[in-house]
DNA sequence: ACTACGATTAAA
DNA sequence: TTAATCGTAGTC
């Protein structure tokens, strides 16, 4: 089942916790790609140095943290990649969570293609564990690029999240956000959440 | 117009 | 540890 929108219409931190092995789905060219979600980061506007929209500010690039929830938020970072956020809260609340690590589900051969032009087959040991254990590794092995910015995961049938069918209990670690030690306070917020030992998270 | 920087990644 | 690489936003 596609989850909600009152599923995201919460806070980003239990929006965040909850998604933790929640099906990240994406209909491409005829082809179904899957991947359980593993890894998250909340962030929050009202509070949180590390969010782009904290304080308040308010750009072109940022405008989609203050949309309503489960729409999704890609911006390109460092020149060359995509991070792929999910709106939280009522609109005009800047809340969003991060996706940051992805187990592939169905379709890798096509994330193989998309990360690495090859075969899955052909791929050794250390590709295949790349394939979508980083915000920009799935990116780009889901195709994900900010022409997905404002899309709406709920109403969307070829871009939204479901539940998991298998009814797994999943022990969730918390922990701190990576990448952001100019947040000053904000940078020991545990608003970090991912499975623990699945091999697919970016950084245990 | 000019400049600095970033919620990353891959290679060394 | 560092280079790669460029859109974005703030400044001039």
């Amino acid at each position: 089942m596609k989850l909600s929108r009152e599923f995201f219409e919460r806070s980003a931190l239990i929006v965040a916790k909850e998604i933790i092995g929640k099906v990240l789905v994406r209909k491409v060219n005829g082809k179904i790609l899957k991947g359980k979600i593993v890894e998250s980061e909340a962030y929050i506007g009202d509070i949180d140095k590390a969010c782009h929209a904290y304080g308040g500010r308010r750009t072109p690039r940022i405008e989609p943290l203050y949309g309503k929830s489960g729409i999704a938020y890609v911006y390109f970072i460092y020149g060359m990649y995509h991070c792929f956020n999910i709106i939280t809260e009522k609109e005009g609340k800047a809340e969003g969570v991060l996706i940051r690590a992805i187990e592939p589900i169905q379709g890798i051969e096509e994330m193989s293609q998309n990360r690495y032009k090859d075969k899955y087959e052909n791929l050794n040991n250390y590709k295949r564990k790349n394939l979508t254990n980083g915000p920009s590794k799935l990116a780009i092995a889901f195709g994900i690029t900010k022409e997905d910015s404002w899309n709406d995961m709920i109403e969307n049938e070829k871009f939204y999240i479901e539940d998991n069918n298998e009814n797994e209990q999943i022990y969730i670690i918390e922990d701190k956000r990576i990448g952001i030690d100019y947040a000053e306070e904000a940078k020991d917020f545990l608003w970090r959440f991912y499975e623990k030992n699945n091999p697919y998270v970016s950084k245990s």
